[in-house]
DNA sequence: GATGAATGAGAATTCATTCAT
DNA sequence: GATGAATGAATTCTCATTCAT
C-alpha cells in the first residue's frame, strides 16, 4: 500500500519498484493468512495467493516458512515497540500517564489490527518451533516487559506507585491486554456482543490506579 | 497383554477393569500428547502408543481426533469447574475469600498440573476448529464467568466490593491466571528463573483487594 | 515370488504372509526402478506402484529413499559377496581357477541380472550422497578388493602367479567387469550388435593368465 | 561489470573479446560445476555465478541445460580425440609405443585434469538423457575404439601383437583408465591413500604388453 | 545483448483414518 | 474387542525456463 503515493503512468519503473514492495506486500498476506489458520496450518500457496505472486516468489525473498514468519512478527511488532519505547524515554508526566498512553497504544495499533493475531500464533507454535519462541522472547516479550518495569520504577521513584513486585505487575499489566487479543483470534467470532476492548481497558486502568496507589495516599 | 498373567475365569476382575479403564487411559494419554505438541502436531500413533494400545483401539472408544480432543477437556477441566461451583454454591464467609479460594484451585488444579496445557491448547486451535471452539467457550468459559460474576456480584450486594463493570472485571481476574497456564507452554523453559506463580498470585489478589475495596472504606 | 511355494488356499493367513514379503518386494521394485531412471530421478510413486503397494506403505518398511536405496544394493550385492568369500575359503585347486571362478560367477549373478545396475547407480549418486558412497566402499568395494588380493597374494605365494604389485593388479581385474556393467546401463540400448560378455570374459582371461604367468615359466 | 573501466570508445577491445569469450567461459563453469554435483543435481544458477553472469545470459548461448552439457563434452573431449587421431596418423614406431602414448596422453589430459569428471557423467544420465547417450556414443566412443581398434590391427599386422579378439581388446585397454576416472569422481573423497594412477597405468601397460606379446615371441 | 524477477510443475514425506484379520 | 498394515491426500520447497525491462 506505500506505493500509492506515485502515479503509475509517470514513467515510473514499475518493475523495479515492484521488486522493493513485493517483500512487504508478502509479509503483509502472511500475515492475515497465518492470522486465519495459525502458522502450521497455514499454506504457503494460500499466501502467495493473497499477495498475487506465485508459490515460487516466496522463496525469492524468503528462505522459508519459519523466517518469513518471523517478518512478519518484526514488521509488525518491533515498530510498535520501538515506538513505545521513544515515548517511554521522552516522557514527562506522571508516571500513570505514560502506563496510559502505552496501554491505549496496545489497544490501538495490535489489538485492533491485523497485528492481534500475532500473540496467538507465538502462544500456539513456541512449543513447536523452539526458535521461534525464542526469537520472540528474546525481540518482543523482554523488551516490553524491561519497557513498563522501568515506568513502573520511574512511579515508584517518583512516590507516584507504592513499593510493588515490579516483575509479576508487569505481568498483571499485560495479561489483560493479551488476554483480549487471544480473545478476539478465538472466540470473538462466537460473542454475539463482541467484545468491548474500550471498557476492558477502561476498568484495567481504573484496577490498575487504585492497585498501584500508595498507602494512605491519594490516586497517583 | 499384562491381563493376561490372571486366570480367565476367576472373575478375570483385572481384564474388565482395564476394558472400563481404557476410555481413560487413552484421555489421559492423550492429555500429555496434544499438550506437548499441540493438537494439530499432536500424532494418533504417539497417543496410542503412550495408552499402551494399538492406533486402530483409539477409533473403538472415539470416532476421530477432535472428539478425543473434546473428551480430553471435558475430564481434565470440567470436574474442577464442578468443584468451583459447589464451593461458591456453599460459601458463607466474605466474598474476597472466595475469591482466593477459586484462584488459588486454578492455581493448584490447573496451572500446575497436565490440564494447564489446555488453555494453549484451545487458543491454538479455535481457528481452525470452531466446533472446538465453542465447545469450549459453552462448557467452559461461559460457566467460568459466570461463577466470577456471581462471586462479584455477591460481593456488591454485601457491600464488600465496590460496584464494577462485572464482564471486564471478571476478564481482568481470569487474564492473569491464564497468562500463567500459556506462559508454561510457550516460554517456561527459555527462562533461566521459572514463573513464580505464588508471587504472582500474591501480587494479584493484593492487587484485586485494593481495586474491589469500597470507596473510602477498607480492603475488602 | 518367494511365496509361490505355499498354496493360497490351505488356510494361509495371506496377511501375515504379505508383511513379510513386502519388503522384499519393494526393493525388488526399487531395483527396477532405480535401475531405470537413476537413484534421485527414480520417483517414489513409481517404485510403489510397482511393488503394487501405495506410497504411504513405503515407508512403513523404509524410513526414506536413501536406506531404501541400501537395501537394494544389500539384498543384491552382499549375497554375492559372501559366496565369493565362501567360494575362496573354500579353495583348493590353482589359484587362476579360483579367479575365473569369481570373475565367471561376477558375469552371471551381476552382470545379466538387474543388479548389474547397481554399479551405475553408485557411480551416479556418490557425489550427491556422501553416505551412500561411504556405505557400498566399506560394505562392497573393500571386501571385493580384499578378496582379490587375497586370490592374487595366494597364487604368488604358490609360485602360480608372478610377483606383482597387488593393489593395481586388482584393479585390472575389476575393471572390466564394471565396466560392462556400466556399459549395459549407458550404451546397451544404442548398439546393433550386443556387448559379447562372454567374449569379453574369455578375452579378458586370456590376457589375465599372460600377465601372471611366471617370467619364463609356463601359463598359469 | 568489470569491463566499464576502460574507455568505449578506444577500440573497446576488452568489451569484443569478452563477448566472444563468454560462450566458452559458461562452457568452463559448467564442466566445473556438472563435475562437482552431477549434471540433474547441478543449477544453472550456480553455472551462471561461477562464468560471472546472470542466469538469463546462458540461455542466449545455449538454448537449454542439455545442450550445455553437450557442449561441455565437445569442449572437453574432442580436441583430445582429434591429437590422438593425429597422433596414430603420423605414428612410425612400434604400436605398443603408439599404445603406450594414448593411454599415457589420457591420464594427463583427461584423468587428472576437470574433464576426468565427464565419464561419470555420461554414465550416470545416458539412462535419462538418450539423446546424450547417442551424442556420447557417436562422437567419443565409436572415435576412441575405432582409434584403438586401428592401433592393434596395425600392430597384429606388423607382428608386434599376437591375434587378438579387436573388440574385447580395445575394452581391456580402455577399462582401466575409464574406472579410475569414475573412481576419481565418486570414492576419491573416502581413501587415505589417494589412488596410484601413475603406479596403475604402468601395471596396467605391463599387462598389455605381456598379454599382446606373441606367442613364443619376444614381448612387443 | 544482458538482466534477474517471476513462474509453476514436480517429488518426498507425514499421518488420520480404514478395515481385513 | 483389538490389531496394525495399508492408504492417499496434502504440503513445503526447488529450479529450469521465460520475458519485461
Amino acid at each position: 500500500m506505500p506505493e500509492e503515493d506515485a502515479p503509475e503512468d509517470s514513467a515510473a519503473p514499475r518493475w523495479r519498484r515492484r521488486k522493493e514492495a513485493r517483500p512487504r506486500e508478502i509479509v503483509d498476506a502472511a500475515l492475515t493468512v497465518f492470522g486465519e489458520r495459525g502458522f502450521a496450518a497455514a499454506r504457503l500457496e494460500d499466501v502467495a495467493a493473497r499477495a498475487g505472486v506465485s508459490k515460487g516468489t516466496l522463496y525469492l525473498y524468503f528462505p522459508n516458512k519459519e523466517e518469513l514468519f518471523k517478518a512478519v512478527v518484526r514488521e509488525a511488532i518491533l515498530p510498535n515497540l520501538d515506538m513505545a519505547e521513544r515515548l517511554l524515554a521522552g516522557a514527562q508526566g506522571p508516571s500513570f500517564a505514560v502506563l496510559e498512553t502505552l496501554l491505549t497504544l496496545f489497544a490501538t495499533r495490535i489489538l485492533t489490527t491485523r497485528a492481534g493475531a500475532i500473540p496467538k500464533l507465538i502462544v500456539a507454535e513456541a512449543g513447536n518451533f523452539p526458535d521461534l519462541a525464542r526469537f520472540y522472547y528474546e525481540e518482543v516479550i523482554r523488551r516490553a516487559f524491561a519497557l513498563l518495569a522501568a515506568v513502573l520504577e520511574r512511579g515508584v521513584a517518583r512516590g507516584e506507585f507504592r513499593p510493588v513486585d515490579v516483575d509479576s505487575t508487569v505481568r498483571l499489566i499485560v495479561a489483560p491486554m493479551l488476554m483480549s487479543a487471544l480473545w478476539r483470534s478465538s472466540f470473538a467470532a462466537l460473542e454475539e456482543r463482541p467484545l468491548d476492548v474500550r471498557a476492558l481497558l477502561a476498568a484495567h486502568l481504573d484496577a490498575l490506579r487504585r492497585a498501584l496507589a500508595p498507602e494512605g495516599g491519594p490516586s497517583p
